[in-house]
DNA sequence: GTAGGCCAACTGGTTGGACCAGCTGCTAAG
DNA sequence: CTTAGCAGCTGGTCCAACCAGTTGGCCTAC
């Protein structure tokens, strides 16, 4: 038998969990109360300090506002969550026809920044940071495949990362991954097939090296940009599973 | 006398306030272990419940990680946070110094992924969609200058991301506004500056509604890219202040 | 002397119940 | 018919426990 960690998650996690998913899915329209705490509490047989905590987490990424005296109400996320609601939604999100979008708007906004970063870096990085890229490069290209290419993939960048010094840049990312590794399962043949399709980041590692800018975002752009008929092959690898 | 809103901050706002400044501000290492809720609760005079939500919401937002019967540690936000954290910090930063970075880190961030956004727009935006930013463009021109061209600027662009369709941008472009929006003072005179220098978005509204990407991303990059000089330019403003 | 297990004293997690504070809608007085 | 006001909701805060893990030191057994 294989050993495998058992989530422990809290109860206020769950019970979180539990209206993540009746939101996103459409059970509380925009503009509609959710129920009392008091309510969720009976519903869920759960303390209401557990529902109440769970009801602010939902308040501080923005899917809901509360007001005391008044009842809770849905917002739209579109316009008032940040970035890192997306890994919530890849996570929690039911069925393949609405996690798709996700993924690819994740994809398609990591080729944007990421060409705009490896031009930040190749600018403006200490030349001894710049010239340890192509070493990892290397390490990826030897890695293969599995889920360690995730992990030097990650590495990878958090040097270009440093290298830019935009510490904006540098959150997004966080939230960028996070969506990621919610959903490895899609993410992980995707990123060895554009590894394996761009040179394993070879070409982005040598510009940056070579301190030019021009050249490194146009290969950052070759690597990074999502093919056209990436929706439909994430969908079919979906289906084969 | 001028009346103006009470800021009816909630009690855990407050102590979340107060954490968030002592961490950033370094008075926990990372690594290091914040005091613990009890300790917390006797020190702020103030129920455990309320310094437990707020501690609670460092922990969503990536900036302390605790678990069950071990002590609550400071995390490095540069690694574990999202994007959401640039407005809180933005928010509560002490002193111009750390906080000019941070707001030329999300300019710099706003340029790369606005250009991204009106290729995007002006290649797959609705053609009746795309028909309406000169309008908006020339209602930002007549509007001159105050606190309305926020408004009206963000108005714009919420058409593009519309155009664009991708909800990662969409989130991001959230979290970044609230960074602009918390700190008016500095961002609003900046904007008037931007909006006059680069023709007030007619170039891009143009170029966005011909469909043409490539004209609309030239126009967005010299709108929209930061001066050389922008850093000392801001803290000058604040200065004269 | 040291490796090992055990226990006490922390930590955060959860519960119940009470009361405060503010919104909302019904209702009774004008 | 209008309107002031009260009753019954809502979320916000408090208190006082107890549960459930982690930690570190003591203390035994080798």
């Amino acid at each position: 038998m294989t050993l495998q960690t058992i989530d422990r998650q809290s109860l206020p996690d769950r019970v979180f969990e539990q209206l993540l998913a009746e939101i996103v899915g459409g059970a509380y329209p925009v503009g509609s109360a959710i129920p009392s705490e008091r309510e969720l509490s009976d519903l869920l047989g759960v303390n209401r300090h557990v529902v109440r905590e769970a009801v602010k987490r939902l308040e501080q990424v923005g899917l809901v506002k509360g007001m005391q005296g008044g009842r809770t109400t849905v917002l739209d996320y579109r316009l008032t969550a940040g970035l890192d609601v997306l890994a919530l939604l890849a996570e929690h999100v039911r069925g393949v026809k609405p996690l798709l979008p996700l993924l690819v708007a994740a994809l398609e906004m990591r080729a944007g920044i990421g060409t705009d970063l490896v031009r930040l870096c190749a600018e403006r990085g200490a030349p001894a940071l710049r010239a340890e890229l192509p070493a990892m490069a290397e390490q990826i290209r030897q890695a293969g495949s599995g889920e360690q290419l995730l992990e030097l993939d990650e590495a990878f960048w958090r040097v270009v990362l440093d290298g830019a010094g935009n510490i904006a840049y540098q959150l997004a990312f966080n939230s960028l991954i996070r969506t990621v590794h919610a959903r490895v399962e899609l993410s992980l043949p995707w990123l060895e097939d554009e590894l394996r399709r761009s040179g394993h980041r070879g070409p982005i590692a040598a510009a940056i090296a070579a301190g030019d800018p021009q050249a490194a975002e146009l290969a950052a752009r070759q690597a990074l940009t999502p093919p056209e008929d990436l929706a439909s092959r994430l969908s079919r690898r979906k289906a084969r599973r």
